[in-house]
DNA sequence: CTTGACCTTCCTGTAACTAGAAACTTTACC
DNA sequence: GGTAAAGTTTCTAGTTACAGGAAGGTCAAG
């Protein structure tokens, strides 16, 4: 397969695939006239990589829980704990943007959003304490 | 003011404020010894920034709101369009990680978590449909 | 006078790509 | 067979919002 085809087929852009080539993530063969070959297992590896990603997961814990999905001597041990430290990051994640949301909604809804120029999101965002020397 | 102050009473480490300087967001002035010198203004835009960026604003929106807010003539729509469209984005976000955390929950609760190498995560992120050529 | 705390600029690195340029190969069409 | 379009390669640079660190100037205290 050439990187087109695997790229349809992985559901990943080209230059994704490119990408993840020079960091080691696949490793495709190469033809004669430089083009990358694609086989099976690469196209496979490739998809893992676009679910993983789709999770949130980082490149590097990428790379791990492809080691551990290769490993068949693996511990599920491992896989659960690199997938709790992930759900705990997304949880204070969602925390912060929610904790966000709140303040801002408020005052967008406080705010009349006509002519005029008074407006409480500029209150609110001028009116942070500033420490005295 | 020299920039330890300003961060100590703006809230920001001075890298951040050197960077802000950098992209034009304040222009403090400069003693004879090259020295940056904060006035209680730049203080207050420093302030104004890090309340926005804890709010989740762009650095491009910062300088949007950096702008209406000295703008006296500015109408309050403005600033609650900029808001609202943040807002939106917040929203996006915080589905996306809930949907990411639905998924991730669930199988993170499926897997043993012990020394076998069974892994429903794995699984998962293996069972993939791979388009067919 | 020296030491240590500040300050300066400049360069590099981060995450995960994306865009675009220049050059090669292959494929399709006439 | 010629040529043009599509596909491929490598390379560089840009994105966001800084952080880390090096080399060197400045200032206040003892």
């Amino acid at each position: 397969m050439n990187i087109s085809e695997v790229a349809e087929r992985a559901g990943l852009p080209p230059k994704t695939i490119r990408h993840y080539e020079e960091i080691g993530l696949v490793r495709p063969l190469r033809a004669e006239n430089g083009y990358r070959q694609f086989c099976d297992s690469d196209l496979h590896k490739l998809a893992f990589l676009g679910r993983a990603r789709s999770l949130g997961f980082s490149l590097d814990d990428c790379r791990s829980l492809l080691e551990l999905y290769e490993d068949h001597g693996r511990a599920s041990a491992d896989v659960k704990a690199l997938a709790g430290h992930h759900l705990t990051e997304i949880d204070r994640k969602i925390e912060e943007l929610i904790a966000m949301r709140r303040t801002l909604a408020h005052l967008v809804d406080c705010c009349a959003g006509d002519g005029r120029p008074d407006c409480p999101i500029l209150d609110n965002l001028a009116a942070v304490p500033v420490l005295k020397p």
